[in-house]
RNA sequence: CGGGGUGUAGCGCAGCCUGGUAGCGCAACUGCUUUGGGAGCAGUAGGUCGCAGGUUCAAAUCCUGCCACCCCGACCA
């Protein structure tokens, strides 16, 4: 391809709503425009990048037996309502009308046609197992899109769904999932990591998410190096460190008019944050049969949402409660508050129940105790997972210490069971005759997230890095003076002409631009490979080879095209 | 949906407070010069100032309503 030809339609400024690198560069590349919020227009230059990362997912799953399909991207309301999903999915589905007033939505997932699908086309376990995927525009309303296609609301999605007669066979297609995953990303040159995952909203028991690393990413991945442990901080286990050590100090109740929170208590007090208690107030689960529940934490430590909701007593969705809901139950606001002679049930963290000689909120306005002890004091409430691990965490299989790593989700595998066959009575005949509701797994890529991912992931302040596999082109040409020298142009259209032949993809800048214009966008759009020639160059029998993001160096002229030939 | 913010040329912005001629940089187009790291000079073109209503002799500017987009939070590939 030859840029004159090429919409090549580079941007040298910053679009001002564009928060994060990869959502700038795919703008300032000219990758992807904006139509309206969280949709987007793919350019020429963008689909290739697309259509790379979606050959080699299509490729990898097709090696693992995997069928290719397509499915409607429209759906009727029925299905939705089958499931029982039309309601749950909520405002995440994108709903219209035919003109005879018939309801539809745009499938933001595709769970109920592929169950719909197999229900009528799988009748016997003799059919089983079998996996059907494709790679579809998927449309989910999300309430804040953003990051460009890191979070559009229109996205391009690899979705699967396997169907097993029993969770043995399940658990066995799934470690090819998992191997199949590995691959792809490996494959794309994307640095990675598989994680153990909360399942959330889709449901099922195993499930494993795969996170591109970025420091950017808005996950947070626990992780020991050189172990095989790694989870999301969402579902890592927090395990307790140390033993509890007898009371040292005395009790006692201390005026502290100023401090309203655990940093203010440390400050002014001088009593280190590991010896410090917050308690977050937060409404009680119904089952429980009380309005409220504190949970009491260490100072330093965060509040897990996740696991907290899981809690029997706790409500879900997770909500705290109202400064006013507090001084109704407790008497005192949220920045005195503490387990003794607290008024309202509590939770303590694992790590709470061991420590000693803590200070905390008297629940009385302005008031803290210093020198708490368990048992002695206050008797040790229910215990529970509560809060996020930290850096230093000892992993819950023992493995060592955590370390914390950011992480892009781009993957995503399910083991369902039968939530959907059973909710959709898709049922297959077993040996002896009887109806059964196939085990089911899904398995999720987002394609297009994959993009901004990799982008993220790999750029410097030029621009783009690609990795290899992703490149929109393999080599750019960047022939200097070219519209003056004959002979720099008719080196150009040789290299153009062999490299192309030998199967790679080159583009070719032959825009007569001047050189500092040629290298800025050559470095923004990021292509791995570049050969520049020059009549300096040419002169001593030599172009120069550039490596996009590593070395640069002279070769000669008769060597380049065999350079970029070898893999 | 709650909180905050912004809508002026393709992109980035000024002008608004204090009403009166719509402006700057980049990009685009033409010509000449320049040509190994985002050139110079001269010229050209491009605007329902988000939309609707109101106040006024006069509205980008003041008022009201609406819409769109962005940021922070809960959700997700």
């Amino acid at each position: 391809m030859k840029t004159s030809a090429f919409h090549l339609a580079t941007q040298r400024e910053v679009p001002a709503d564009a928060e994060i690198v990869s959502h700038q560069l795919m703008l300032r590349t000219g990758m992807i425009r904006k139509l309206t919020s969280g949709i987007y227009t793919w350019t020429p230059l963008g689909l290739k990048v697309l259509r790379k990362v979606e050959q080699v997912v299509r490729e990898e799953m097709d090696r693992s037996g995997s069928l290719e399909m397509l499915m409607p991207s429209v759906q009727p309301a029925e299905l939705w309502q089958e499931s029982g999903r039309w309601d749950d999915f909520g405002p995440l589905l994108l709903k219209m009308a035919d003109r005879a007033g018939r309801e539809f939505a745009f499938g933001p997932t595709h769970e109920e046609v592929i169950t719909e699908f197999a229900r009528a086309e799988i009748r016997s376990y003799k059919q089983l197992p079998i996996c059907f995927y494709q790679i579809q525009t998927k449309f989910r309303d999300e309430i804040r899109p953003r990051f460009g296609v890191m979070r559009a609301r229109e996205f391009l999605m690899k979705d699967g769904y396997s169907f097993h007669m029993d969770e043995a066979c399940l658990g066995r297609f799934y470690q090819v999932m998992f191997d199949t995953y590995t691959r792809i990303f490996e494959r794309l040159g994307l640095e990675f990591k598989a994680v153990e995952a909360d399942s959330g909203a889709i449901g099922g028991a195993v499930s494993h998410e795969f996170h591109v690393l970025a420091d950017s990413g808005e996950d947070q991945i626990a992780h020991v190096p050189g172990s095989r442990y790694a989870a999301n901080v969402e579902r890592a286990e927090a395990v307790a460190e140390g033993e509890a050590n007898a009371p040292q100090e005395n009790l006692q109740l201390v005026d502290t008019p100023d401090a309203r929170t655990i940093a203010d208590l440390v400050k002014q007090f001088d009593v280190p944050i590991e010896k410090t208690i917050k308690t977050l107030v937060v409404e009680a689960s119904r089952s429980s049969g009380q309005a409220l529940v504190a949970l009491l934490l260490r100072g330093d430590h965060e509040l897990n949402a996740v696991k907290a909701e899981k809690h029997p007593d706790v409500a879900s969705p997770l909500r705290m409660a109202t400064e006013e809901e507090i001084r109704d139950a407790i008497g005192a606001g949220p920045g005195s508050l503490g387990p003794f002679r607290l008024p309202i049930p509590c939770i303590a963290d694992r790590q709470v129940a061991l420590m000693s000689d803590f200070a905390a909120g008297a629940n009385s306005d302005g008031q803290h105790y210093f020198g708490l002890n368990w048992g002695r004091d206050v008797a040790l409430p229910r215990t529970a997972d509560l809060r996020n691990v930290v850096a230093g965490d000892p992993a819950p299989d023992g493995s060592g210490a955590l370390e914390l790593l950011r992480g892009i989700e781009v993957g995503h595998i399910f083991q369902l069971g039968r939530k959907y066959s059973e909710a959709m009575n898709a049922v297959v005949m077993d040996e002896n005759g009887r109806a059964v509701h196939p085990a089911m797994g899904c398995y999720g890529i987002g394609v297009s997230r994959i993009v901004a991912a990799a982008i993220e992931q790999n750029h410097d302040d030029n621009g783009i890095i690609w990795p290899e596999p992703m490149a929109p082109f393999d080599i750019m040409i960047l022939p200097l003076n070219g519209h003056k020298s004959h002979r720099v142009r008719e080196l150009a259209e040789k290299f153009y002409g062999e490299l192309r032949a030998a199967g790679r993809e080159v583009l070719l800048e032959d825009r007569n631009l001047r050189a500092g214009v040629m290298f800025a966008d050559a470095e923004l759009i990021g292509l791995p490979h570049q050969l520049v020639i020059g009549d300096r160059g040419l002169d001593k029998g030599v172009v120069e080879y550039r490596r996009r993001g590593g070395e640069s160096r002279e070769i000669a002229i008769d060597d380049a095209v065999g350079i970029l030939t070898v893999d």
